[in-house]
DNA sequence: CATGAATGAGAGTTCATTCAT
DNA sequence: GATGAATGAACTCTCATTCAT
């Protein structure tokens, strides 16, 4: 495939994403994306032969992202707190409707699609053996208590997980996120006595 | 509507909750719910005029149902570990595939049908504010620790839809569910060193 | 299924009959069928699900009563000469367009479902086997000249499926089918030489 | 026309036979040809501009080359014995699946072009007239019994075209090739009661 | 000459919805 | 009330054919 045809693709996959945003998955037809990239009806096809596939590309590549970007931050020897926070600071900008998100779409797909569920996993999985790795490295640092970091990173995955399916509909202010978070992470805190909501918006800066 | 009537549109709603509970909401035609009731395909339509209609009847019984089991527990003046425990038992069991849900397709729902996201709304809320009151008379009756309880109402009800909607495609164990309600909790238990995994089921007996 | 939907089906499988006699079977679409019987799109659906299905249904049916008719002249006991005549005749009828054929179609389904094959040879089989009751019949009569009539019997078998794929496209006279015919019969003539082309006719009367 | 578009149409004819040998004709669409022929979809239409184009084309080459070959023969001045006995096995090889055949997609063909049909008349006619000749020579050199040789070419042509297209569905086995060839020859032998199945290859050797 | 991306017509198929019985 | 046959709109997917490069 030439660089054109990878371009192509590219700005398929995105325009596809939004209508997965906007649509959910299961009622998004081949002829929504078609009507979002401005192509012909059999263009579409010839670098995509189902919504399946679009999505399944588009979906990987998220989570492949979203655990490099944690990854990265670590290296980068920033302090745990910044990390963790810059993580769910994202989620937060995709729950404020700032960023949108395909969270929706992703639990219509794998509901429909149950032999995929391995790649669901994976991605959680990834996600909060992400998050581990910032917990373990937050406790030798002291910034953190001492916990079961294997739980903690499945908790903090699931919960953000559970935020991002809730609040798209709930319309909930930004305060009440915040509220969340910090009941959320309140047990990890050394002196959480000494942080007030948002303090997340206090740590980061 | 003659008795005979409504006893149809029951039997319809319960075969209609089947087949939300194993297609969730997007993909599920009328013809489904019509092969479902073994009924004719008019003659749904004497009853119901789409799967929205049904699906929304559905929906506000079982809110409804769900926050009367709380206050009907707090009613019976069972110890508000007791009745956290139920409601969040209740939740397990259909966490687990004993008990079935239609958790997928609520959300499914909801995101193809933005303005009825009030509907929705009511429903959380309904949740949060039952669980607020175990925690306030817990706290009164000095088994929890002394929190927001508005918050924690918040927070218990949002994880809890977090979980509905991770486990079922994760499949995780059980114990990892106890594990995960356990993090939840800690913070409210008076002594919660005191507790092992899972502490629930412990607390229940 | 009522007695009407039997009707219908019965009326789609003769127009679909028509459909194949004049455009073969790869060429045939649902909506060609569709627009032969003046019925919906959707509507030919409620009966046949596929071109393939039709097909396979008027197939077996003809194959059927094509046998059937050689067994019921025999039962009437005809001269042996009057059956084989008649049979072939049918054939004629065909061939010179008075009654149209489905032997093209027949000759496409089979080349495009392979797997299907063993029916194609189930009618042939079935064809032979009717067409060695008539010699043997004939021999016991001594109308015959004795002949390994299992061999005989597929060989005007195939004979006449060959002479049903020619002709057609062949547009030869009538008198020429009689010449066909009576090449091959000649062997199985007692005295060949008293008869005349088309001698097929001076027997039947 | 240079000498290398001449070579690469060639080609092209070369792999279109080996994909209507496999699929018919009504089936095989351009792309079938394009990827046979591992060329530009573009490129194909410099040459050809449709799939009927192509398959007229080879259609009136093999024709000719078959006559031809008869012909050839008797120039050779082989025993009319040998030249109807290489013919027929030129046959039986296509038949037993030696050599592949077009008959499929012939019939095809001439089924949908009705308009066509002419050159398939012409087809049969001169594969009759060169039968015919043959058994001329035969009865000249007093090796076949004096029959009508224009009834005869066409009654041995048509009988190949039979065979042709029964036997590949039928499968059969080789020795009910040769059981037919012989029910179908013997009129012609002048001492049919020596002669074996399968006499035609005692007869070539 | 040659390529292959792009188009759009058309086939298959499914269902919501209506309506005569 | 109840049925289920019938309709037609909408969607998926495939290809013949064109055309810029």
């Amino acid at each position: 495939m030439g660089k054109k045809a990878e371009q192509k693709k590219e700005y398929i996959l995105e325009k596809a994403r939004e209508v997965f945003i906007k649509k959910g998955y299961a009622n998004v037809t081949m002829k929504d994306i078609v009507s979002a990239c401005d192509i012909s009806r059999g263009g579409l096809y010839l670098y995509f032969s189902s919504t399946k596939e679009i999505f399944l590309t588009l979906f990987r590549r998220e989570a492949r992202e979203r655990t490099e970007a944690v990854e990265m931050a670590m290296w980068e020897e920033m302090t745990a707190w910044r990390i963790l926070n810059d993580t769910i600071s994202q989620y937060k900008e995709e729950l404020l409707g700032f960023k949108p998100t395909m969270a929706y779409a992703v639990y219509e797909f794998f509901l429909e699609n149950e032999d995929e569920r391995v790649v669901r996993q994976w991605q959680f999985d990834g996600m909060a053996e992400a998050i581990r790795e910032i917990l373990d490295y937050g406790i030798e640092n002291e910034e953190f208590n001492p916990v079961d970091t294997n739980q903690w990173g499945r908790h903090i995955a699931m919960f953000l997980e559970g935020l991002a399916l809730t609040m798209p509909v709930m319309q909930f202010p930004p305060e009440r996120i915040d509220e969340q978070i910090y009941l959320l992470l309140q047990p990890l805190m050394r002196k959480p006595k000494a942080l007030k909501a948002p303090y997340i918006m206090e740590q980061t800066v």
